[in-house]
DNA sequence: CGGGGCTCCTGTGCGC
DNA sequence: TGCGCACAGGAGCCCC
């Protein structure tokens, strides 16, 4: 669920929200999700301390709190809710100076990551994050230098957060099938052209998913409408069903052990 | 260097 | 109808 476009529309609202806001309060109910430190450290560090920006990279969420940096990895299934009551697997609570509602992170499988750090890019995984996809040192000239000499699959190179961040399983597939592309290509066999192509494609379908507010609707509740992009899917999770463009039934192979949905036809 | 398998968890959905 | 078993959008780790 949250690759980038979906963490960018979470980090959008975010911002929006708490951005200046006194932290007023930390409740921590299940320990296990933070990590680095202690759950009365952690407590302590955030409590009373204002929310200077929020910013997202990759598919991580990072508040600048002060001196500090809070950062938040969602995994599969974690969600952000914005409410007045407390959802089902919440694993912590922070509420807001001036605010009735409180953010609360859940996850029912409690996989989700939180840590705090004085210097992100050093100290923590953000420090082996490559560009993020939507980024302007994202440039082709990267993409192409890498692609040209890896000999791994397309797909799971373009999935690799040390080379590019932001992208998961599903837009993975989606920019393969906007370029033309079978997933289990070896990345050095691809042309120039081609590479260019799903440089371009996976920029577009980042950005069109987040026009459309990603695919975040049932897992974002805050009593706005904001779309689903799962709608737009054009393979993922399509098994079977006719490719859009040629009518061709969408296959799913495994690669790396990871579902993986493309157009016999269109996709070369 | 690439990739396979295992791990953290638990809910859902499919096949028998 | 009910049960049991993959499988799930992430990613770190170990191992070959």
């Amino acid at each position: 669920m949250p690759e980038l476009p979906e963490v960018e529309v979470i980090t959008r609202e975010l911002r929006s929200m708490f951005k200046g806001k006194r932290i007023k309060e930390v409740l921590v109910y299940a320990e296990r999700v933070i990590r680095g430190v202690s759950k009365d450290e952690f407590v302590k560090e955030l409590t009373g301390k204002r929310v200077i920006e929020v910013i997202r990279k990759g598919k991580a969420i990072l508040f600048n709190v002060e001196d500090l940096w809070l950062i938040i990895h969602l995994k599969i299934n974690g969600q952000i809710y914005i409410s007045e009551s407390k959802p089902p697997w919440s694993m912590i609570k922070f509420r807001f100076e001036g605010e009735k509602r409180c953010l609360y992170l859940c996850d029912f499988r409690g996989l989700v990551e939180i840590r705090l750090s004085k210097d992100p890019y050093k100290e923590t995984f953000l420090a082996k994050m490559g560009p993020d996809a939507l980024s302007e040192e994202f440039t082709f000239e990267y993409f192409y230098s890498k692609i040209k000499d890896s000999r791994s699959k397309i797909k799971s190179l373009i999935m690799d957060q040390g080379f590019i961040a932001g992208i998961g399983n599903i837009y993975a597939a989606e920019s393969l099938f906007r370029a033309k592309i079978r997933p289990d290509r070896i990345a050095k066999s691809l042309s120039e052209e081609e590479a260019k192509k799903l440089y371009v494609a996976i920029k577009d379908v980042l950005q069109d998913s987040i026009c459309y507010g990603a695919a975040v609707k049932k897992y974002f509740v805050d009593g706005k409408d904001r779309g689903d992009f799962s709608d737009k899917f054009l393979v993922y999770n399509r098994e079977g069903q006719p490719c859009r463009i040629c009518g061709e039934k969408i296959v799913k192979i495994t690669l790396s052990g990871r579902g993986t949905y493309f157009c016999p036809v269109c996709q070369v």
